[in-house]
DNA sequence: TTGACAAATGACCCAATAGTCATTATTATA
DNA sequence: TATAATAATGACTATTGGGTCATTTGTCAA
């Protein structure tokens, strides 16, 4: 378990240099001064080690951002913190960064482009929820375009200090984009993106995670964490999942228990999604 | 010179599907219906093709901008005509779209990226002459972040319709994003993207084309076109390069001579940048 | 010390691919 | 028609890189 984090800082590393494609598994493994034997007793293959990638920071920018977006009591501070937190995330990731805009929709793995899609999504619906929150009514005409823009917005400027190595003033950064926002979602009259055409766009994304890999992954934490108020609640919440019995209010009562929990983030996350809480 | 264009125009259909790394020799050689030899024949690599693509692509997406700016004197019909314009290229030409959104700043060629970066700059300097001209004094101190915003409407809203074959209406789209980026010109107060910091992200670009380069661009269109004004103005022209005699008003007059050449666009684009008009 | 089990190795296999070149087909010229 | 020049071919080479597996090395309980 400890080599498999070895690879993927080390071949994160390389990617973000070279690019997936342009390195061999060969530098990847002398990078790692490890045999490349024992790159496959840890992954199956190359791009399972892309996949593992992506889905570890992708998992993390996007709890993080759900967290900020549930956590924020205070509205004038959400879009400022939403910001802060997404440039923070890839600054301090700015490895991942690098291979996320350069291997994006790169053609060469179809299970890559719909997990992409799928964190895609997930963060597309966060920001609506965000927009719906902050400004209401005010933008029901206008909000998927604010939702694109906050989009554009995102990635535009993260090129800046991924591409080259400025040193960055977040704060002044996230101040700049939350008045740019604020301007659009107040004053914009012509949407261009309706419901209609987000429908559309929806179509091929239809990776939703389903009950049995939350299973599996709720599995794989009660495996993993010490015996413990967070372990017990993931018991019942399995439980539940297998067979419901628990009322609502309890299910919600026990992802708030573990959704603290470091390693239970992303399941609290999902399962949140999975009953619509 | 024929099968050139064959080669070009079969491999971009391959390339947009399956992107540049994916698509090898083998494949466009059997789309186009001709031996593997006769590729080589053409383009010394499988590099100089894809250069060529962006090369040609990217020369008349560039002048299309810069015609677009230069020859609408109604100031309130610019941006307007500005967005129609980019949008309309990018869906004449999607599958070149295609690559460029999928190929950006992959690592393989170094070539391909000052390339790239090159292409980026002038279409930056278009955009913020235009501001300029639009907004003049009133965005002074933010200028650059607008230009960056507008940057990013047209990357964000190209994905809508290159990677989902939506009918999209241009007239809306452009008029959408007319008012948009009025409303961050004219109320925008807090810059984040300043002067120095621009400075420092041009540094690595120093790819500018060089006298020389003009020059037998310049030999190449003579011997192409046929004799007429604009074969003189040419070749008047390219006596002024190698040896200057003519004052600016006349050297200014040939250019105009030439800029509505279809074979000269480009050339005369260069030239205007080099004589600074 | 021994033997059994797990972890790690790297030579090897195979498929794919960029690029070459001797040969053949086609066209132009005399 | 004969000859020269040009265009086109595709078998072949050299190399790379993902993935496998027989063998070696390390570990630990008896």
């Amino acid at each position: 378990m400890l080599k498999k984090q070895l690879i993927m800082e080390r071949a994160l590393e390389l990617f973000a240099k070279q690019g997936f494609e342009s390195t061999s598994v060969q530098q990847i493994t002398e990078h790692c001064g490890i045999s490349k034997g024992a790159f496959y007793l840890s992954f199956k293959s190359k791009d399972e080690l892309i996949i593992a990638l992506i889905d570890h920071f992708m998992m993390q920018i996007t709890t993080e951002i759900d967290q900020i977006v549930r956590n924020t009591p205070n509205d004038e501070e959400l879009l400022y913190k939403f910001y802060y937190a997404i440039y923070h995330s890839f600054h301090k990731q700015s490895d991942f960064a690098k291979v996320l805009i350069k291997e994006q929709s790169q053609t060469f793995n179809k299970d890559l482009i719909l997990k992409m899609r799928y964190y895609d999504k997930l963060i597309e619906n966060n920001i609506l929820s965000m927009i719906e929150r902050l400004y209401g009514e005010e933008v029901r005409q206008t909000k998927y375009d604010l939702m694109y823009c906050i989009k554009g917005f995102m990635n535009t400027y993260s090129q800046l200090f991924v591409f080259y190595n400025v040193p960055l003033d977040l704060k002044l950064l996230s101040e700049s984009l939350v008045e740019k926002t604020n301007l659009l979602a107040r004053h914009t009259t012509v949407p261009f993106i309706s419901q209609e055409l987000i429908e559309i766009v929806k179509q091929p994304m239809n990776a939703e995670v389903t009950k049995e890999q939350i299973l599996e992954i709720v599995g794989q934490r009660i495996e993993e964490i010490e015996t413990s108020i967070e372990k017990e609640s993931l018991i019942l919440l399995q439980g539940q999942l297998l067979e419901p019995t628990l009322p609502p209010a309890i299910v919600k009562g026990l992802l708030g228990n573990i959704s603290n929990h470091p390693h239970c983030k992303w399941i609290s996350y999902l399962l949140r999604r999975y009953y619509n809480f």
